[in-house]
RNA sequence: GGCAGGUUGCCCGAGUGGCCAAAGGGAGCAGACUGUAAAUCUGCCGGCUCAGCCUACGUUGGUUCGAACCCAACACCUGCCA
């Protein structure tokens, strides 16, 4: 059987470890209790985090024991980035998120047998502490010198950096100081853009208490041209169904890149290295059939949201992209997928709308400017027509079983708008 | 606290009284070509009741026929000095 630190460098999901041979031999020793942390900087955890959640899952399915900590402190400091100092959330909204990350993140681990998880929240060993005694128990194994080399630190001193900031490794550190502590937690691995905070963790375990722990940094994901990998047009892709909903959140894999979708798929997906190696060679056999797309978008999909909502997201994008004729598909799929891909109600009380209201309500263009652009340029289209007249009004004839229509702006931009006669 | 510089559209950045909805670049969008891919070429890229009008160049007020551009106060940022 090959250890789990293999199976996690073939799938690409190790970009920096401590001492390889140590960590590896810890992990085959017996179960590992290890952890993971989020910070709530948000209302929802994001595409980047589900690198995460997956590595813990593959941890734990190794029998390795998961602490999914969730930063309630952290979060209320923010951790030092590039762009420039972070603005303050009120206690309010990190402790209202904090709740919802945590309701996210359970789905990801198992809560069952011997090595059940356990979530914490880094509040809860931070909030309580004297300044007095943080500074005398953990700063004094910080020499300043030495954070001020560190790289997220010197990108910051032009521009500057709040002693908040500045201090945020101290707190992270101490985090892995108390697991260590109460739960023996002897592995913390993160993004890499989290690979400072993470070793400095480990230095202060052996500062502090003498013992040597590990560390795991997975890799930043990115498309071929080098940007990250997780955002589209319209922003960051959410696991909240709320906030991206399933069929977005498919799409938005089902259009990954041929040379980055294997690469996907060994970090996504569960599949084994046959099947993937088997997807491989059909990409490159075979490439418009998008069989790793497919593969994993329908397997991220149902992990995140469920395998129903998968289902759904592939019936709506196969009524909107087929070839079949949209007017003649029967009611029940037209209802389906106007549900999926979300639909506002538009009232008709004497007359109907016109396409350029249509296209605005429906939301694949921000503005009745950029409607009126859209279809000047020739991009716009209603139930997979294009749309050439910007003055047009839409007909009886236009609605779908009397009161469905689908918008669509260029390939890929989808809407949908239900006439409410009165 | 003192001195100097800065604040322009999603981002970077030009513009120092009318020709400015504002150069250029990046990002983004659409069309063509494709495979809901990449690359390439072309067009677009504040809003609207769209051949016209409205809103915008940190904020507020002023000078002027006219201000992103001049003046004043304020706010914030950066650097140097204390």
């Amino acid at each position: 059987m090959t250890s789990v630190l293999d199976e996690l460098t073939w799938r690409g999901l190790v970009a920096n470890s401590t001492d390889e041979d140590a960590l590896r031999a810890h992990l085959d020793a017996g179960p590992v209790t290890f952890y993971v942390g989020f910070d709530p900087t948000a209302p929802s955890i994001h595409f980047g985090n589900l690198v995460q959640l997956i590595v813990a899952r593959h941890l734990q399915d190794a029998g390795h024991k998961p602490i999914i900590l969730v930063g309630g402190s952290t979060g209320m400091i923010g951790d030092p980035k590039d762009s420039g100092e972070r603005t303050l959330n009120s206690k309010e909204t990190v402790a209202e998120w904090v709740d919802k990350i945590r309701s996210q993140v359970v789905r990801y681990v198992s809560f069952e047998g011997d090595n059940a998880a356990v979530v914490v929240n880094n509040l809860d060993w931070t909030g309580p502490m004297p300044v007095l005694d943080f500074l005398r128990t953990i700063g004094k194994h910080f020499p300043v010198n030495r954070m001020l080399a560190r790289d997220v630190v010197r990108n910051r001193l032009e521009e500057g950096i709040s002693y908040t900031e500045f201090s945020y490794v101290l707190l992270q550190s101490m985090d892995y100081l108390e697991l260590f502590r109460r739960y023996g937690c002897t592995l913390q691995f993160g993004g890499s853009d989290q690979w400072g905070n993470i070793t400095a963790g480990v230095e202060l375990v052996r500062r502090a208490d003498g013992a040597r722990v590990h560390a795991l940094a997975t890799p930043l994901l990115t498309k071929a041209d080098g940007t990250k990998f997780g955002k589209t047009e319209s922003g960051t892709v959410w696991l909240d169904p709320l906030m991206t909903s399933p069929y977005a959140f498919h799409q938005f894999f089902l259009n990954a890149e041929d040379s980055k979708v294997i690469e996907y798929l060994k970090v996504f997906s569960r599949r084994s290295r046959a099947e993937i190696e088997d997807l491989a060679r059909q990409t490159e056999l075979d490439p418009h059939r998008r069989a790793a797309q497919k593969a994993l978008a329908d397997d991220v999909t149902a992990l995140v949201h469920s395998e129903a909502e998968r289902d759904a997201a592939i019936a709506a994008a196969s009524a909107v992209f087929g070839r079949a004729e949209l007017s003649d598909l029967p009611e029940s799929t037209i209802a389906q997928v106007v549900s999926e891909i979300g639909a506002v109600e538009l009232a008709a009380d004497t007359s109907l709308p016109g396409v350029v209201d249509v296209l605005e309500a429906s939301g694949v263009v921000p503005s009745r400017s950029a409607a009126r652009r859209a279809i000047a340029e020739g991009g716009a289209y209603l139930n997979n027509l294009r749309v050439t007249d910007p003055d047009a009004v839409l007909s009886e004839a236009d609605l779908l079983h009397g009161r469905y229509v689908i918008t669509r702006r260029g390939k890929k931009t989808v809407g949908a708008a239900v006439i409410r006669h009165s």
